[in-house]
DNA sequence: TGTACATCAGTGAACGCGCGTTCACTGATGTAC
DNA sequence: TGTACATCAGTGAACGCGCGTTCACTGATGTAC
């Protein structure tokens, strides 16, 4: 690659970062201006301009990038916990919350923006959420641990909730950065502990299911 | 009251219902400007500081109304299903979308501004859902059908879990709302469906739950 | 009941400011010979 | 290798616009007598 190629890459990652940056301090990215954004990334605001052509559009790059990090955590840590039976849910649970917190601003920012304030963030967040789930599925299908559990509907059921609560668990994880130092670490030990029992839950239910023609009647707590 | 403080509290509620459906319309409210809203709510912007003294004030009152719609909502529901053994999931389910599809502005604010760009939001809502939580788990608590599922930090997982669930499952169905008529009724259809299932995965976690001294060895989907 | 004054929700002009976008430019890098 | 020209990432001035906020105001409603 050319020096003036290798240099334009360069920026454009740059403002890409600077943009995912400010989203992790909490802003909405509607909210973020394209001068506040040149002023963050250190170039004049016509600059950008070189780059993208409205923030709609570095919005879909930056979409692209963080949903390619959430993909290849999840595939990683969904590998590794379904596929060696002695992976402890403990473990699997802080490796989870280990690759958030050493990469947090991916998840803030598709977490965030998934009922946030862009309409085209919104569907195109929707979309990829969509493929997280086929590809869980389809991951879940071929486990034979799951065999009292084959019916489509079901499977997709299951990980629909399993991606659901990967991002409400990540989310509340990364909450937890934002406290006052000294409480936590109870926090931390507090969180993962109610994961752990969450995903028993889970767990339990997965083992005692019976595919939907089965129980259709019992299906109160009380009238079984 | 005097006809001077009628009308006063006649338009202070009309500029929080207009704040309300500005945010229903997917806008974030840390982008919503204080002019916009004049113009929603037909005053002049310089009306609207005879109200709130700025927009965060606004914000917080507002969260105060779609806390309180929420939380009667999910108490109204929550005493109906648990308490009446005869009650089906899919009728409690079918229920709370019929309510969060009845009036979805509160659902619509609260979620998106859970983990929005307003740190006053944010923190106010986090407050707001943990109270939905202590709540849900003292109801928990009462219940003899969780009678193998009486630790507290059980109880709270519990709880935690079916909040977090609710606030996902009136998102999904709200979205709904917003894709082209033609196939509306099947994704309906669709995500009733997938939600019962969901429900009922915890419901089987729930009945075959051992409280945590029992399961530490046991806890992989293959090892048990 | 009628009058004189006080209150105060809503008005409209004005302000300074940050915004997105345009445009002509600069000067380092790339290319052709 | 050296020269002459082309490209193009980044610059800086300028624009019109919507913003939050101030201020003096209006006129309907409330209050005191």
């Amino acid at each position: 690659m050319s020096l003036r190629e290798e240099r334009k890459q360069k920026s454009h990652q740059a403002i890409l970062d600077a943009a995912l940056r400010l989203s992790s301090r909490g802003r909405a990215f509607s909210n973020i201006s394209l001068r506040e954004l040149s002023r963050e990334v250190e170039l004049v605001p016509t600059a950008l301009y070189r780059h993208f052509k409205d923030m709609q559009q570095l919005g879909i790059e930056l979409l692209d990038q963080t949903s390619l990090h959430i993909k290849s955590v999840l595939n990683q840590l969904g590998q590794a916990y379904f596929y060696q039976a002695n992976t402890r849910t403990s473990t699997a649970i802080e490796l989870f919350f280990q690759a958030v917190e050493s990469h947090p601003e991916p998840w803030l920012f598709f977490i965030s923006e998934r009922w946030g304030g862009s309409d085209f963030l919104r569907s195109g967040i929707e979309r990829e959420v969509h493929f997280l789930v086929e590809d869980l599925m389809h991951e879940l299908e071929k486990m034979q641990s799951l065999q009292q559990m084959n019916a489509p509907q079901d499977l997709r059921g299951l990980a629909q909730i399993l991606i659901d609560l990967s991002l409400t668990w990540a989310m509340r994880w990364i909450s937890i950065q934002r406290l006052p130092e000294d409480i936590r670490h109870s926090h931390r030990e507090a969180c993962k502990a109610q994961t752990i029992i969450q995903m028993q839950l889970l767990l339990r239910g997965i083992l005692h299911w019976q595919s939907s023609s089965q129980r259709t009647i019992a299906d109160h707590p009380d009238s079984v």
